[in-house]
DNA sequence: TCATTTACCTGATTA
DNA sequence: CTAATCAGGTAAATG
């Protein structure tokens, strides 16, 4: 319960639609509390986290959820090279500036500039989700872990210690966390981004480890 | 002597501080003669002379030579897209004209267009050293091949010390040839700008080279 | 369409 | 360690 209530902070990971903000210790009025809306999640490819330096936004979703706030919903071409503050969404006071701009020869849209550093920090991996949130005026972005897993018998050379314990602390019940919750949840240990299961754990084939471990 | 007037054009090559220009053999008044000046050298990357059609100028180079002829020493910005013309160190009145720009992004001082004209007329490869120089307003541009060799251990990776030797080679025995192509004549090669003697001269271990070649 | 030019960006390396 | 540099890229604009 104290790891659940120490985890606070992040709870939003993740961002489910409408978790509200200033979630601190009063109930009280609703009035200047702020909802959270949930905009899009992306399961991200490992083009989107490799050295690409890019995430493809799906078109809907970035015309549905940010082109209406750039410009007023202007031109495509009037959008690229927008610059979007993200704060983390779990808190923290940290905040990522992605450049978004629209590619015209794959007609695509992508976020640039910045991208990369966030990819890094979060440690992300391919089929992770990414989220992104809005409250009000404020944009924020968050990630979780692809679950699913296998077992490992972790020879990480370059084990994410900090990544492993996020997970396991996301078993912890807690309340309010988003509804659009990871796959099954038992034992499990991360590897490289990667939730395993332990269940009958079988040790991971090495080229499986090395296939995940490439970033 | 004969052979040295040959030279003369291109004798201010690799520019030492103050070659002068028409050395006839007038020990004359000094008053028409203007020194040409070594600016700076760059001993080519392959980016510079692939197809990415620009020359990266070190910034110090850029900001210590070019940047004060442009616009009075104007701001960065100011300097973008302006077009410097060389001449041909080699003399025969063929001059060169490059778009200098500043790319704000990488902060970086380049040669644009134009420049891929020169790599092409002047078969410049990777290794080899551009040289500018200067004649009170006029700019002059000339190469030379990699050369081979040393004997020293010389550490020194960014030794310019142009000013030293150009006039050796000025003095070499030869005809007016085309010259771009004179890798070690006589007993003496250049390295970056700088002549060494090759008394005993031996070919240069080929990883020495390359070591000496990265910049 | 295709070749060239411009203007970006980034990681490795260095000071 | 941090910051600066630049070699080597990319995408977009240009013609």
């Amino acid at each position: 319960m104290a790891l659940t209530a120490a985890r606070e902070s992040r709870g939003a990971e993740g961002g489910g639609g409408g978790v509200e903000l200033s979630r601190g210790g009063n109930g009280g009025n609703g009035e200047e509390r702020i909802k959270r809306e949930h905009m899009f999640d992306k399961v991200v490819t490992p083009s989107d986290v490799g050295k690409l330096n890019r995430l493809v936004v799906p078109k809907q979703f970035a015309e549905r959820h940010i082109l209406p706030r750039l410009l007023g919903g202007a031109a495509k071409a009037a959008c690229s090279g927008a610059v979007l503050r993200f704060e983390d969404g779990r808190g923290g006071g940290r905040a990522w500036a992605f450049r978004f701009s629209y590619w015209g020869s794959s007609q695509s849209y992508v976020m640039t500039k910045g991208w990369s550093a966030f990819v890094r920090d979060r440690r992300l991996a391919a089929g992770d989700t990414v989220s992104f949130c809005r409250a009000g005026a404020r944009l924020f972005i968050d990630c979780r872990r692809r679950g699913a897993g296998i077992v490992a018998s972790a020879p990480m050379t370059r084990l994410l210690v900090p990544a492993i314990v996020p997970q396991v602390v996301t078993l912890m019940p807690q309340q309010s966390t988003s509804s659009d919750e990871r796959a099954a949840r038992g034992r499990c240990v991360r590897l490289f981004g990667v939730d395993l299961e332990l269940a009958g754990a079988e040790p991971l084939p090495l080229d499986l480890q090395l296939a995940l471990m490439r970033r």
